[in-house]
DNA sequence: CCAGGGACTCAG
DNA sequence: CATCGCTGAGTCCCTGG
């Protein structure tokens, strides 16, 4: 459970960027080369040769200055343009010195733990978190024990003489796969304390020890004359001070990707199932994790996923077969969703989730700052000209990236950051790969046909992270601008008016020495390049940033018409392929004609509204003349920044065969959902389904290995009616979501979901209402986290016949679904499920679903290639974009697509599904249902109850009190949505008694949920249909029949005193309903059908009920 | 007319 | 072996009250 808990570069110990675990494959060496001071300038005008001598540790090393020359001779003739290359070292150090009393002062809780004994650093200079140690260049390995010797010597001279006590004298370690702490700390950390690091096991015996968190079957192998230990090892004998025994922290078996968990696969291990128990467990309670009792989640989570292990292993022979199924795939790892810890291992090693987690949390960070400013904001005084700055590392992760690979010069050799050789995206290639037509986010398949040479390298998030973190460290504590809008890890806006304006040389010259100050003192701390681009607006300095990348500058400042005109529009902020191509249409070009900004300016304001829209027209015809009134202070932003949804997406990997399979991965995006909404202390109150599933054109498999190819979406979108994170429900819902929506498990390309409607915890609770299922904790102390309540024993409630329910609505959410799971299955709550066997095991008895679907049930059919009557689909059919790398052509542009969408949309269902929330004390009813049991519904089942409740009153009205059959009216015959055809079952092996058992089944767990779902009824309907049409009366009868007679012993059973019906109110009244909605099904629909049929065909039989 | 929400677009 | 195609915001436009 590492995931998120890493990062601690900025605050107050607490991790500022969240970022997912990395893999150790492409984790950087921070620490294999050492230079003990910056001594040059890389801006240095005199640097011609591009080549400088760096004495490193006695030896000379050559390295190459990132001058922009060398990137390429282009010429810039504005006057305003500074050479790339100025000598400002002299503002670097005196800055720096100035700033740092401040900054420990006032940024106390800025100060990274790193360079927290702040007496060292007097001695020897400011250590700027770990802009210091990005400074190192990197060394290849046979450099390594050089340069950690050259480490220690710099880190002792650092605490002014001192060392630490030699614990690892004579070990050797190596570290194999991710591990807490990180590879490069635990590097650190062992040549600190006196031992070897080696990072490659070339020749046996090697190393002494190996450092490994969790090991693959192979590695188990390959390793096993090796003591292998866990990284937990090396903390404690630090922390003991002395050398511990390895065999203590041996790693014997634990659960890794690649590795099936399920008990079934354990079986073939000899491992002892105590040990891993206790591994699990000392995995889950980190002590040492100074926020692990703000997740309390992995506990859940894992007792969760022991009881579907033990569900999963005692329901019977489909599940030994699918066992058997995921045992072989997990063989030959299995690296799709189907495999349980996929999803951590996907994220981790995510180039786009690391980005968008990084930016969130920078906004977040910044926010927060702002909001803990306790001085108001001094009213600023008027400037004549405003100044923006915006920042931006040149090609980011392949500069940062390139650094673990001194051999290579970024200016000379060409380089893409990129996981695989073909269908893999480049997230970011340097300028001379550029220069050779490569781009960010092409295959790498057509950027090694653009350029052979191309030189690949791995990501290193932790050392992007590092870099990006000593840039803003660095901005804040310099206190020169404004306001500080972060756009993005690698991207930043400043605000330097007043800076700027202040100063006695003038404008434009403070102007230009500040850019090159922030250039050469950005680069002194990450050794990484940043353009900048300064103008009077955020649009001009970002076309000045361009127009000065890569390791250049640019202020823009006059002739801004003229500056403008030639920049292709698309360069604009916000215009993206779409627009461009509408641009292309309406000026009359060709299709491929680069619109350029100066044609956009041709058009009326009208035109361009009567195109784009109100807002965007606007837009336009303003950026054509370099207008833009966007505010980078995020004091006055305010509102506009605060979060309005979570979401979790996934689109690549997923590959389902079964329904359950989705079910438990549908479960795990919940719990990744509920732990990003309790990171954030956010509840939300509607969730939202997007799949996307293959188009019908499409191969089955992509050209992408595991990607999504080319699909069609479908969202759907349901509300809880009260706010909420948890995983419980929102598993639920997104189930039934799924199953709404039609979708043939294996046709699965992409599955995403996201929560909306947020809502602070701390909001929620000042003006909670009664029994709000998320009020929990709202003890006295002012925690700002979250802390779920400790598990209470399941058998508390197993020895109550009337269950407490105040005291359940104070049990944290997940844990009220699993006891209420508990309840279920122990027959507590619905005395009956446990009773009557679950009828066609296919569907798990996965968690969190408290309906019981026939579709679920009889999934089997489904996947047999079943042909369907309706199947829902987005009414629009959106082209995703990545369609366009593989086929640019694909989208089409007609401008009246979305004109059509009316006319579709009125033909198709509705979308979302809306659950009413009515107010109660308009019906009497209601009074007999506890509203905290209501709220802990899936909304679904909510929905139900609601609808029935809601007709009664209807009827009630209309009737008044006696009228006891309500019928079925229109509105609720829309409600119906199109449904998957069955398939005739007289074809397959179902006899009718399955049939008989399966309904048994359904309609005892039906009553408890206030009557059977929506879907499943008209699944039956359907079928009963179905059968009529080719005559089957017998059948159809037959069904109807069971139904009467198990509707009338399931009422006789209810009736009865002492029986587990009765035991609890709620449940009675919820039966009650139950109970009228079978009525209704049977009279409004069941018979008329059959009745029909009869008259039809002139038969007589007793529909009578 | 307005609020709410789905579809689409964009950016790094 | 492949490979890791996320995620939040803004805008447009329709719908329902
Ligand atoms: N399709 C993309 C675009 C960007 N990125 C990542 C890699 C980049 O290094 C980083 C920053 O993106 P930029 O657009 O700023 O591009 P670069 O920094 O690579 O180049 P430059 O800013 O010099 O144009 O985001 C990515 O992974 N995939």
């Amino acid at each position: 459970m590492s995931q998120g808990k890493k990062g601690n570069f900025i605050g107050d110990g607490t991790s500022f960027l969240n970022t997912p675990t990395s893999p150790t494959k492409m984790v950087a060496t921070r620490f294999s080369s050492i230079r003990s001071s910056i001594s040059h300038d890389p801006f240095d005008d005199d640097l011609d040769s591009a080549l400088m001598k760096i004495d490193v540790g006695g030896e000379v090393k050559e390295l190459v200055s990132a001058s922009s020359r060398s990137y390429s001779n282009r010429s810039i003739s504005s006057d305003d343009m500074i050479p790339c290359g100025q000598v400002v070292s002299k503002i670097d150090n005196g800055n720096e010195t100035d700033n740092d009393e401040n900054d420990e002062e006032e940024e106390d809780q800025d100060v990274p733990p790193e360079s927290s004994s702040s007496e060292d650093e007097v001695s020897i200079g400011k250590l700027h978190g770990f802009g210091d140690y990005a400074t190192y260049f990197q060394n290849k390995t046979a450099k390594q024990q050089k340069a950690d010797k050259d480490y220690l010597e710099w880190e002792t001279k650092r605490r002014g003489g001192s060392t630490e006590r030699p614990i690892f004298s004579g070990c050797v370690i190596h570290v194999n796969g991710h591990t807490v702490p990180s590879i490069n700390e635990i590097h650190r950390l062992v040549i600190l304390y006196g031992g070897k690091f080696i990072h490659y096991l070339h020749n046996k015996g090697a190393a002494t020890h190996i450092i490994c968190d969790k090991l693959t079957p192979r590695k188990m192998i390959q390793f096993k004359n090796y003591k292998v230990v866990k990284a937990q090892w090396l903390v404690d004998s630090i922390s003991k001070g002395e050398l511990l025994d390895w065999s203590d922290y041996r790693v014997i078996e634990d659960v890794v990707y690649g590795q099936q968990r399920l008990g079934f696969s354990k079986l073939e291990d000899k491992i002892e199932e105590e040990e891993v128990e206790k591994q699990v467990q000392s995995e889950i309670i980190m002590p040492n994790d100074p926020e692990s009792d703000d997740e309390m989640i992995p506990l859940t989570q894992s007792q969760n996923e022991q009881n579907e292990e033990v569900t999963l292993s005692q329901s019977g022979e489909a599940h030994i077969e699918e066992l058997n199924t995921n045992f072989e795939l997990t063989a030959n790892r299995q690296l799709d969703a189907r495999n349980p810890d996929f999803l951590e291992h996907f994220f981790a090693y995510s180039r786009l989730h690391h980005l968008s987690t990084w930016k969130a949390e920078l906004r977040a960070r910044f926010l927060k700052k702002i909001l803990n400013e306790t001085t108001p904001s001094q009213e600023k005084k008027k400037y004549d000209v405003r100044v923006v700055f915006h920042v931006d590392f040149d090609c980011f992760f392949a500069a940062a990236s390139a650094l673990n690979r001194p051999d290579l010069d970024i200016n000379k050799d060409p380089i893409a950051v990129s996981h695989g050789q073909r269908t893999s995206d480049v997230a970011s290639c340097n300028y001379i790969a550029r220069s050779k037509g490569v781009k960010n986010g092409m295959w790498m398949a057509q950027a090694r046909k653009l350029c052979p040479e191309l030189i690949i390298l791995d990501y290193d998030f932790e050392a992007y992270e590092r870099h990006s973190n000593a840039m803003y460290d660095y901005l804040i504590q310099s206190e020169i601008f404004d306001a500080i809008f972060p756009v993005s890890v690698d991207e930043v806006l400043l605000d330097a008016t007043s800076y700027c304006n202040a100063n006695a040389d003038g404008v434009t010259s403070t102007v230009n020495a500040l850019a090159t100050k922030l250039r050469s003192d950005i680069f002194s701390k990450t050794s990484c390049t940043v353009s900048v681009g300064a103008s009077k607006n955020v649009l001009l300095a970002k076309l000045s940033l361009r127009r000065a990348k890569p390791n250049g500058q640019y202020y823009l400042h006059e002739n801004f018409e003229e500056f403008l005109e030639n920049i292709p529009a698309r360069n604009l902020p916000g215009i993206g392929g779409s627009i461009v191509r509408k641009l292309t249409a309406a000026i009359g070009a060709d299709v491929n004609h680069v619109p350029l900004i100066s044609d956009l300016g041709k058009l009326s304001l009208m035109k361009l509204k009567s195109i784009f829209g109100e807002k965007t027209g606007i837009k336009l015809f303003n950026y054509a003349r370099g207008i833009d009134d966007t505010s980078i202070d995020i004091r006055r932003k305010g509102d506009a920044l605060k979060r309005k949804s979570v979401s979790v997406d996934v689109n690549y990997g997923i590959r389902f065969d079964t329904v359950s399979q989705l079910d438990i991965f549908l479960i795990d995006i919940s719990k990744e959902l509920y732990r990003r909404l309790i990171r954030l202390t956010m509840c939300g109150t509607s969730i939202t389904l997007r799949l996307a599933r293959r188009a019908p054109e499409a191969p089955i498999e992509p050209e992408k290995f595991l990607g999504m190819g080319h699909c069609v979406f479908a969202n759907k979108s349901a509300k809880f009616g009260v706010p909420t994170n948890d995983w419980g429900i929102i598993g639920s819902e997104l189930k039934a979501l799924y199953r709404m929506l039609n979708i043939p498990v294996h046709e699965l390309r992409g599955i995403s979901i996201t929560m909306t409607n947020l809502e602070d915890v701390e909001n929620i609770k000042k003006n909670r209402q009664m029994k709000l299922p998320f009020a929990l904790n709202t003890g006295e102390n002012d925690s700002n986290k979250l802390k779920p309540s400790p598990v209470s024993s399941p058998r508390k409630f197993e020895e109550e016949n009337d269950i407490d329910w105040e005291v359940f609505n104070c049990l944290p959410l997940s844990i009220q679904l699993e006891q209420r799971e508990e309840l279920l299955r122990r027959g507590i709550i619905p005395p009956e499920v446990d009773s009557h066997p679950q009828p066609i095991m296919e569907s798990t008895p996965t968690r969190g679903t408290s309906k019981v679907y026939m579709q679920q049930l009889i999934p089997k059919m489904e996947e047999e290639g079943v042909s369907y009557t309706k199947v829902i689909e987005s009414p629009t059919r959106r082209s995703p974009t990545k369609r366009k790398l593989q086929s640019p052509s694909y989208k089409q542009t007609s401008p009246s697509k979305r004109r059509q969408s009316p006319i579709k949309s009125r033909l198709q269902s509705p979308s979302r599904m809306e659950i009413p929330r009515p107010n109660y004390s308009t019906y009497d009813e209601t009074g007999s249902y506890d509203e905290s049991v209501f709220n802990a519904l899936p909304s679904s089942v909510q929905k139900e109850v609601l609808f029935t409740l809601e007709e009664k009153a209807k009827n009630k009205m209309a009737y008044g009190h006696h009228k006891s059959a309500p019928v079925l009216d229109s509105k609720w015959l829309s409600r119906k949505h199109p449904l998957v055809k069955l398939p005739l079952f007289q074809n397959k092996p179902t006899t009718i008694g399955s049939m008989k058992s399966l309904i048994s089944g359904w309609i005892s767990s039906s009553l408890l949920q206030g009557g059977p779902h929506l879907d499943d009824v008209n699944m039956m309907l359907d079928y009963i249909e179905k059968l009529l049409q080719q005559d089957n009366l017998l059948r159809s009868m037959s069904i109807f029949q069971h139904i009467k007679t198990r509707l009338f012993c399931e009422s006789i059973s209810f009736e009865s005193v002492g029986s587990p019906y009765t035991e609890n109110q709620d449940t009675k009244a919820l039966v009650e309903v139950g109970f009228k909605e079978w009525r209704q099904i049977i009279v409004s629909s069941i018979v008329p059908m059959i009745q029909r049929y009869c008259i039809e065909h002139d038969i007589e039989v007793d529909t009578s009920t």
